[in-house]
DNA sequence: CCATTAATATATA
DNA sequence: TATATATTAATGG
């Protein structure tokens, strides 16, 4: 097991994967989704945790006005836990891409991670990857403003994930401005913006499956002066 | 779908 | 009260 994995989680995604689990779905039960399929309702009660052995699972709650809004999603080999949450926002799950998923009720987990110390070590470890996740976001929502929060995420995927080539960093990743709304909490228009200033001032430029740094370090000094970097 | 733009409204320091 | 961010709506790739 790597070291510091608890630090490498900054996508809502691909948390820790219980490998493991796949030699027990015969305890469990098995269910496949298309892709739409709404697998658990907001407000239903299931008391399983659900396995998701391929494609993947969106899940999202819904505000007090009726929007939603994307709390994580759950890829092959990670789980949504439906059995010890305390539920009071509306939680919906909904199959992303056609699935298969097991779920696997109180006395099935418990039996699994009893018999198997390598489960139990698995089940721990992908538990603390997303609850590391989600204490790095609630200490980014208190602490710095949007466009810092937007600009600390390009920063910290650089860090983690950036390759050096011809002296620019690549970060070889999908993802949306919409993602990137939906992690930082900043409006989509907003991000917009950012991404267009940050070319503008030539810093990094973003492609659909690609972010490309020209200047780390501008982009460093732009969230250490935790201002706003949209004027117009 | 996803990204951009403008116009307008809120929020915040 | 100036600046940052959100909202909405229209448009284009």
């Amino acid at each position: 097991m790597e070291k510091n994995f608890n630090n490498n989680y900054i996508l809502p995604n691909n948390f820790y994967p219980i490998n493991k689990f796949k030699n027990y779905l015969n305890t469990g039960i098995v269910r496949n989704y298309r892709k739409g399929d709404s697998v658990v309702s907001p407000g239903e009660i299931i008391d399983s945790v659900i396995y998701v052995i391929s494609g993947k699972l969106g899940i999202t709650f819904l505000t007090e006005e009726g929007k939603k809004r994307m709390m994580f999603h759950a890829d092959a080999g990670t789980f949504v836990d439906r059995l010890f949450q305390s539920d009071d926002c509306l939680v919906h799950v909904v199959s992303e891409e056609d699935s298969i998923v097991c779920f696997f009720s109180k006395d099935q987990l418990l039996e699994m991670l009893q018999q198997d110390k390598e489960v139990l070590c698995e089940f721990i470890t992908s538990y603390a990857s997303k609850c590391g996740y989600f204490m790095h976001e609630a200490k980014e929502m208190a602490l710095y403003n949007p466009s810092v929060r937007v600009l600390r995420l390009l920063y910290r995927l650089c860090l983690t994930k950036g390759e050096l080539v011809n002296n620019t960093y690549e970060i070889n990743i999908k993802l949306s401005q919409k993602a990137i709304s939906e992690i930082t909490g900043v409006h989509y228009v907003t991000v917009c913006k950012i991404f267009q200033n940050l070319r503008e001032r030539n810093i990094l430029r973003k492609t659909s499956n690609k972010i490309i740094i020209f200047e780390l370090k501008k982009l460093k000094d732009l969230i250490d002066q935790e201002q706003g970097i949209l004027n117009y």
